[in-house]
RNA sequence: GCCGAUGUAGCUCAGGGGUAGAGCGCUUCCUUGGUAAGGAAGAGGUCACGGGUUCAAUUCCCGUCAUUGGCUCCA
């Protein structure tokens, strides 16, 4: 008897009942056989080895697919367990699927300890058994065998995966001398894994989960060449490179002190004029836009923030309120600045026609962030919002919102970031307790968000259980150097807030009504966004940004009047400039210039002098000839044009 | 907060029971050199902090703090 099946490019193929994918495979081609790796048939995930019966579409992947890395690295996961527990014969096995980039395998040690010292000959054995050329082989186990297997072993992780499953649908997957339970998805065998490398080990909760116990979590990562195995190995080397802790450190941007305490940035004066011109141009723009800027205190009252809800969902949680000295009154170090604009909208009445006001404050906020969470600047205890919120009316709340997302777009588009994720972040399906305000709000909000993203063309991911408590998100989520993703803009829809505030505005009918707010935040944070923008430039900004414009470097003592007479107009022009006056030959300052990433290089030598002129060369590009000091001037004018758009 | 790793000069790191080393940087001197490293000399350290073991601790043990990879969390 025989079976149609259907190929992605649209072709059927007529075999006999009981072929395997990789049999269909190597019909095709010898070489397709020889890569294909996993399949899926009728949109099902099979093994290689799977006999089809039945008509149905065929995909066949290799290492080039998603699909087919994640089953390589699966499979890999199986084999690291086994290698594992030739050493650790009473590790308990968990699960151990595959990730982005490898896979981990989360182990219950027991009182072993399993630390970094153990990767060399894990790795090694790894690669034993791989040579044997297993086979992967999916085989159905009735529950109740299951269990048995499971009880024996004494493993009650397994235990309670199997419980939740239903009997007909527990597979177990075994290859060589090892068996584990799985849902399939497999190598044809082990010899094709030719590379691997474990990466690090954590701890990590059962099922995610701070309650319950902590089982160890092994990473690794493996290829079917060995030279893939170092290209990612020098690809790792290259993002390190690329860590804002360590740009920041080299470029002189920021530090941290122990004294201080952690999680708290101390800006260093180049740092500090950097985030000044990212805050200036962020003005300028919000101008246009039609926001006013306010400035609020660092604390506010304890009641202040019980009205806002925040108190009691943060509380406990939170940096403990500050007392005064005689009347024990308590004030808590701000958060957010939400309740205080909320204040300020508060000082006067508002007619429908004043409405949207839009009120916009740098505003550095503290939030006790677990000391294991803290990461560089991307997570930290005190950091500063270019935080707005707009008070509007119902009806203007679509078109505001879709204002917004324009501003995040233009900030986004001056500084280089294309490669981003717009999150809308709804309400957990299931649990609705973590959330205030009433369900209609709430669904009202969430529509605005989708709509809006819709109406500007956004690339969207929906996200359950992302909201903030009071209202659903739009987030910008960008990854790091080493692929991390962090969320640096968010706009925020809060119907919630202006209830409990008792906001209103009277509106035509001369009534009282109820404004939306939005809380938005291009950047998102000061100190993240200058992280992500130092991983993604490399320290390369752009130079209407960047510290250090121009060092001039004269090519000896003689020059060093007129160096510094060209430093004089370029400062003067509001050119950000420096000098090595240093007793160094001139390839020894270019170098080190160039080391340290500066834009214009300017050399001062004879020639220079004598006709007036500069000798301009450009980072990584090299002599850019001779210009006048005016022409410089202009050019460099141009050049920093260049990166800045135009706000619609 | 939890599990693991780390903490030695301004930076990057080596070392190891008898109070320390390299490279870069810094200072001084020589050199006045034209597009990615000129030469010499020198200064610089409570080996994170606190306790214990020891004749002796920077080294071994315990604790604290900080950093770091994850987990949980993220208004």
């Amino acid at each position: 008897m025989n079976i149609k099946i259907t190929l992605p490019d649209g072709s059927i193929k007529e075999c006999p009942a009981g072929i395997t994918p990789y049999e269909v495979a190597k019909d095709i081609s010898e070489g397709l056989a020889r890569n294909v790796i996993s399949a899926k048939f009728n949109d099902k995930k099979v093994e290689i080895n799977t006999p089809l019966t039945t008509d149905g579409s065929l995909i066949l992947y290799t290492w080039n697919d998603d699909e087919g890395k994640k089953t390589f690295w699966h499979s890999s996961a199986h084999l690291m367990a086994q290698a594992i527990q030739k050493f650790y014969p009473d590790a308990k096995l968990t699960i151990g699927p595959a990730i982005d980039n490898g896979f981990y395998y989360d182990i219950d040690f027991g009182d072993a300890q399993f630390s970094e010292k153990d990767f060399e000959k894990i790795e090694k054995k790894m690669l034993e058994i791989a040579k044997g050329k297993h086979e992967f082989k999916l085989r159905e186990v009735s529950k109740k065998d299951a269990l048995a297997l499971y009880r024996k072993e004494n493993n009650p992780f397994k235990i309670e995966l199997i419980e939740n499953l239903n009997d007909g649908e527990i597979t177990f997957c075994d290859h060589d001398d090892f068996t584990d339970l799985c849902r399939g998805g497999h190598l044809p065998h082990t010899g094709l894994i030719k590379a691997v490398k474990l990466l690090n080990v954590a701890g990590a909760y059962w099922r995610g989960d701070e309650t319950k116990p902590q089982l160890t979590r092994v990473y690794g990562i493996s290829f079917p060449k060995q030279k893939m195995l170092k290209e990612y190995l020098e690809l790792l080397e290259e993002a390190k490179k690329r860590d804002h802790r360590k740009l920041g450190k080299e470029l002189e941007l920021f530090a941290f002190s122990q004294k201080v305490g952690q999680g708290l940035p101390l800006w260093l004066p180049k740092g500090a004029a950097l985030r000044e011109r990212l805050e200036n141009f962020l003005k300028k723009a919000q101008k246009k836009a039609g926001y006013q800027q306010v400035v609020t205190p660092h604390i506010g009252h304890k009641n202040l923030y019980v009205t806002s809800g925040h108190y009691e969902k943060y509380g406990q949680d939170s940096f403990q309120p500050i007392k005064t000295p005689k009347e024990g009154e308590e004030f808590l170090l701000k958060p957010m600045n939400c309740p205080h604009h909320i204040e300020i909208f508060k000082t006067k009445p508002y007619s429908y026609k004043d409405l949207p006001v839009r009120f916009a404050e740098f505003g550095t906020v503290y939030r006790y962030e677990q000391s294991g969470e803290l990461h560089g600047l991307t997570r930290v205890r005190g950091f500063t919002q270019d935080d707005a919120h707009i008070f509007c009316t119902p009806d203007q709340l679509l078109d505001e919102f879709k204002k917004v997302i324009d501003l995040v777009m233009y900030v986004f588009g001056s500084l280089g970031f294309e490669d981003f994720t717009a999150q809308i972040s709804l309400r957990d399906k299931e649990d609705r307790s973590k959330y205030i305000g009433s369900d209609e709000n709430w669904e009202r909000a969430e529509q605005a968000i989708i709509q809006a993203a819709e109406e500007k063309n956004l690339n969207t991911v929906t996200e359950y259980g992302e909201a903030a408590f009071y209202g659903p998100k739009l987030d910008f989520m960008v990854k790091d150097a080493l692929g991390r993703s962090w969320q640096l803009g968010t706009i925020q829809v809060d119907y919630n807030l202006p209830e409990r505030f008792d906001l209103t505005y009277i509106g035509a009918d001369n009534k009282p009504h109820r404004p939306v707010m939005i809380h938005r935040a291009p950047f998102g944070s000061m100190e993240r966004f200058i992280a992500i923008l130092l991983e993604h430039t490399a320290g390369k900004f752009p130079l209407w940004l960047t510290p250090e414009q121009v060092i001039i470097l004269p090519i000896s003592e003689k020059y060093e009047k007129y160096a510094k007479k060209i430093l004089n107009l370029l400062d003067e022009a509001g050119i950000r400039a420096t000098i090595d006056l240093r007793n160094e030959k001139v390839g020894r300052k270019i170098r080190d210039a160039e080391i340290k990433k500066l834009p214009y290089m300017i050399i001062i030598g004879e020639t220079e002098t004598e006709n007036n002129t500069l000798s301009v060369r450009k980072h990584q590009e090299g002599d850019l000839g001779s210009f006048d000091i005016d022409k410089f001037i202009e050019y460099i004018r141009q050049e920093e044009k260049k990166g800045l758009k135009e706000l619609a």
